[in-house]
Order: structure tokens, then C-alpha cells, then sequence
RNA sequence: GGGCCGUUAGCUCAGUCGGCAGAGCGCCGGACUUUUAAUCCGGGUGUCGCGGGUUCGAUCCCCGCACGGCCCA
């Protein structure tokens, strides 16, 4: 069946037939370029002084994608844009003869390679004058308008080549600056003597954090494995097998659900040190987060939003039970579980689902606290039954030594001084899974009995941190959605696609 | 899970208080040998997201669904 859009497509074919019967490869196997468009610019700025013409500048080759086509009956310019830059190309009938005729055969969002020499234009624009021709890739479909760019964020986010294609100078210095963000924390953890390691994805246990584990299934093994929630407990494991520095940049896989900072599988940091404590970390974190920073936008300050953000040490810090009481009045040692619930209810907290005091100290901290931390911010020491993989502090019954990071109002970090009690640490399982069945809450800890059994071989005194990359990067970039720094964002498939539906008309 | 908003040409968007669907860019044809969103002349290329309903008549009104976005939980 034949729509509109299949007239733009079949003037596609048509010109690509026609390129063929020229005798031309319209898909050649390789096409060797002299420099990239960039380089192409600054040899010839720094060599057009030259006299004679340096011959660096004669006889190039240069290639990249159309963008821009003005054509004047026996002359044209194409822009040839590359992931360096963008070169101007100059196509006269006098220089190309028959091959001029190409001209009508190509389209935008063709790849052309040009052979030919090196000028500066009446204007003044640094340009190939081209010799010949080369179609290095026809493109079969249009590309997206070259003044208003691709704006459809659904577009954007399924089909991202488009993206990068038509909003190139917006798109894609954030993934250049996610990549610079993960070098640069790889390089500062080096530094400091850290292992980069690698450790399971499929699980058979998914602990380690608060969150529901995806399920797949192993058919040799025939048993059921999960996507790993964290990469903690194998981490430690490393610990107690004697490395003494360790760290992981991994993807990890939580079943919930996506907004503007959740993504079902999203980069996490985790590292371990042995004997260092949560203050450590807390040190390594500010450094590591404005080291990077600066690094990546030559600066500690970054905009987001409306506001301006200081990665500069040091970060404030804030007790957890004081600015909870700080901020909606509520200190926790005033209430039990019940009267918790209650207080929670009152302050417009949904407590019609059952939740653990965990959970609801968590809703709290979320709605009354977070949303005022703008600037990098550790919130310290947190109630134990939110924290079961954490050391107890001392002098305070009931609190652990664990800090969280924000900044904009978001999440970053995670941290804890770990506790390393086997004894202990069994019984905090324990009581998870007991408030799992209290409340059926699906995203508690779970028991992992290898790692306890690794515990009791005896894992030293250990700082642990878990960071999220992708959050970091949204920071760091001035972005407001997890999407705009995930190349690949997950999104329903639309059902037209899905394999198990077809589209076909009968029942 | 709930609420609100969006879905119209390849892209960006108007629009119809229910009566043959519009613009810019792109595209097609023509002119043009240094352009810069080139310019000039001619051409509108469409299942108005999908499925029902109301109506003489629905892109528009009503119901449901899909996908996306924002807000809330």
C-alpha cells in the first residue's frame, strides 16, 4: 500500500538507480579522506599564506554528509558535515564537467567524498573546491528539517540518530560530556589506587539495595536468575579476599518505575575501601564530584535550572533527624511506629498503603527535605531499619554511620561506614525479610547466605559508596531529564513493533 | 495508579464556534557558475494517532484505546 510519504522515498530509489546506472557504487566499501572537516579549516588557515599554494592544500580529500545544498544552475555549495565540524564544498560545472551531473542525484543526508583543492571563498569561508565526486552513501529518507530541528521528543529518544543528526551542536556535547564524566572518575579512583572490576549481572539473589530485581531465567541451568539491583555485595566479597581498594561502573536493573530521573537500567558507581569510614568517603566524594567537574566544564559551578550550583569542598553537612525536625517538625524519637504513620498521614503523606517506618522516614526525608538541598549537600546518619547493610554509630542507638549526597534537589549518592559484624548483619536480613512480610514490601534487601558466609571469614573495617552516574551527568550537563543523558532511554515499544503482535489484518 | 496536556504533510507548526485541510522549510519541475535558512517562477505532496458513537455531514463534539510529555501519589 502505498501512503505519501512513499513518493518522498521513491525519489530516493529513483536517483540511487540512476547513480547506478552511471556505473557508480552508491555504497562504496571505503572512501580514504585526506583530514575531517576540522582539521581541514585550521591546515588551511594556518598554510593559505603560502606562496606558491602549500601543496597540503591541493589535491584533498575530505568527506561527510550533506546538510545544505544551494545550488545555481552550473555551480553549487554543499555543507559536509562530519562529528568534527562542518566543511563548505564547491561544485562547479567548469571543474567536474559530466560529473557535475551528479549534482541531481544527490540529496541531503547523502554521504559525499570530494577530491579537490582547498580555498577561501569570496565571502571568505574556507571551502573544497572539488575536483570530483564520490557518493560514499545514499541516503534513502529525508532527513528532518535543517531550521527547526527534530523537536518531537519522542522521535528524539526512539530514533536518537536523528537526534544527533539534526540537533548535533545541543545533543551531542552531552554524550561527549558523560563519557568525559566516567573518564574522569575512573582516572581519580586510579589515581587513588583503586581496582576497576567487573562483577556478575545475572544473579541468582538480587540484593544490595531497596528495589525490585528483573527475572530471567538460565535454561542450561535451568534455574532462575536476576538482573543485578547493586553491585555491593560482590564488591565486598573483593574486600574480604584482600583487595584492599575496589570499583565498579556498571549498569544495574531496577523494576520500577520512569520519570524524569528513573530509568529502568541506569550507570552505578559503587566503590570500596578498607579502613576508610563514611567521613572518608564523604572527603573522596567532594573531591571526586568537583575534580571531575572542573574537568569536564572548567569549573565547580554549573546552571541548572535556575539555579547555580558549587561543587567546591567542602559540602555542607546535615544531620538526617535534625533537618527532618528542621523541616516538617518531626523528630523521630518522638514516635513510634504507629504514631509515625499517623504523623506522616497528617502532614499529607499517603499512608493508605501499609509502610515500614523505613519507608515512611524515607517519604518523609523526600518530601519535606530534598526538594531544599539545591547545593551539594551530605545528609548524615540514618535510622537503622532503612539501612540493614550499614554500621551501627556510635552513641546513637538506633542510627547508622550512612550519608546520602544531593544536589538540586536530587539524590547522588549513597554511603555507609559497611558494616562488617556477621552476626549482626544476619540479623538486619532478617529483619528485612520480616518487613517484607509485615508489608509486603517487594523492594526491601534480601539475604544473600553466600555473602554472610564471605563475612564471617572476616571483612576489615570498610568505606563504601555508591554514586549515580547518570544523575551526576544530568548535574554536570545542566540537564533536567534523565532521557536527554541516556543515549538510549527506555521507552514502550510501540505495538505495531512488538514481535508477539503483528500487524496483519485477520483474527 | 490518578489528573492535565499533546498527537494535523517528510520536519516545525497554524486551523476549522461541525461544511472540499493551511503556512514555512523539505520535495518535484524550470531559471541561475562564489552561496550562507541563496534567490526567482510553477506544483500541496494528507487515513488530521487508532476504534466506536452522535450527525445529512466529524480532523473538530462525545466515549474508549494507544503512544508521549508534565504534575501528583
Amino acid at each position: 500500500m502505498a501512503d505519501r510519504e512513499d513518493t518522498l522515498l521513491e525519489n530516493r530509489a529513483a536517483k540511487l538507480e540512476r547513480i547506478r546506472a552511471k556505473g557508480l557504487d552508491p555504497y562504496p566499501a571505503r572512501f580514504r579522506r585526506s583530514f575531517d572537516a576540522a582539521t581541514a579549516t585550521s591546515l588551511f588557515e594556518e598554510l593559505e599564506q603560502n606562496d606558491p599554494p602549500d601543496e597540503k592544500l591541493q589535491n584533498v580529500s575530505l568527506a561527510g554528509r550533506i546538510t545544505s545544498m544551494r545550488t545555481m544552475g552550473k555551480a553549487a555549495f554543499l555543507d559536509l558535515q562530519d562529528s568534527s565540524g562542518v566543511i563548505q564544498a564547491l561544485l562547479r560545472k567548469n571543474n567536474l564537467e559530466d560529473g557535475f551531473d551528479l549534482l541531481k542525484d544527490l540529496d541531503i543526508g547523502d554521504h559525499l567524498g570530494v577530491r579537490g583543492n582547498l580555498i577561501r571563498t569570496r565571502t571568505g569561508q574556507v571551502t573544497i573546491e572539488a575536483m570530483e565526486l564520490t557518493v560514499t552513501a545514499k541516503g534513502m529518507r529525508p532527513l528532518p528539517e535543517k531550521w527547526h530541528g527534530l523537536k518531537d521528543v519522542e522521535t528524539r529518544y526512539r530514533q536518537r540518530h536523528l537526534d544527533l543528526i539534526a540537533n548535533k551542536d545541543e545533543v551531542m556535547p552531552v554524550f561527549v560530556l558523560r563519557t568525559k564524566v566516567i573518564r574522569g572518575i575512573r582516572r581519580f579512583l586510579d589515581d587513588r589506587g583503586f581496582l576497576e572490576v567487573d562483577t556478575p549481572i545475572l544473579v541468582p539473589v538480587a540484593a544490595g539495595a531497596h528495589a525490585k530485581p528483573f527475572v530471567t531465567h538460565h535454561n542450561a541451568l535451568d534455574q532462575q536468575l536476576y538482573l543485578r539491583i547493586a553491585t555491593e555485595l560482590y564488591l565486598k566479597r573483593l574486600i574480604i579476599g584482600g583487595f584492599d581498594k575496589v570499583y565498579e561502573i556498571g549498569r544495574v536493573f531496577r523494576n520500577e518505575g520512569i520519570d524524569q530521573d528513573h530509568n529502568p537500567e541506569f550507570t552505578l558507581l559503587e566503590s570500596y575501601e578498607a579502613y576508610a569510614d563514611y567521613n572518608d568517603v564523604m572527603e573522596m566524594v567532594e573531591q571526586m564530584v568537583s575534580t571531575v567537574a572542573t574537568e569536564v566544564n572548567g569549573s565547580t559551578k554549573v546552571s541548572i535550572g535556575d539555579n547555580v550550583i558549587d561543587f567546591a569542598p567542602p559540602w555542607q553537612r546535615l544531620s538526617l533527624r535534625e533537618e527532618l525536625e528542621k523541616r516538617s517538625g518531626v523528630d523521630l524519637e518522638s514516635y513510634d511506629d504507629k504514631a509515625l504513620r499517623h504523623k506522616a498521614g497528617e502532614l499529607g503523606i499517603d499512608t493508605k498503603v501499609l509502610e515500614s517506618r523505613g519507608r515512611l522516614i524515607d517519604k518523609l526525608l523526600s518530601t519535606f527535605v530534598e526538594p531544599h538541598l539545591i547545593q551539594p549537600t551530605f545528609v548524615l546518619d540514618y535510622p537503622e531499619e532503612m539501612s540493614p547493610l550499614a554500621k551501627a554509630k556510635p552513641g546513637a542507638p538506633g542510627y547508622v554511620e550512612r550519608f546520602e549526597a544531593f544536589a538540586s534537589g536530587m539524590e547522588i549518592a549513597n554511603s555507609y561506614s559497611e558494616l562488617n559484624d556477621p552476626k549482626v548483619q544476619r540479623e538486619r536480613f532478617e529483619a528485612q525479610e520480616q518487613i517484607q512480610r509485615l508489608y509486603q514490601d517487594e523492594e526491601v534487601d534480601r539475604q544473600d547466605e553466600d555473602f554472610l558466609t564471605a563475612m564471617e571469614y572476616g571483612m576489615p573495617p570498610t568505606g563504601g559508596l555508591g554514586i549515580g552516574i547518570d544523575r551526576l551527568v544530568m548535574l554536570l550537563a545542566g540537564q533536567q531529564s534523565i532521557r536527554d543523558v541516556l543515549l538510549f532511554p527506555q521507552m514502550r515499544t510501540l505495538s505495531s513493533e512488538r514481535p508477539d503482535t503483528g500487524d496483519e489484518e485477520s483474527e
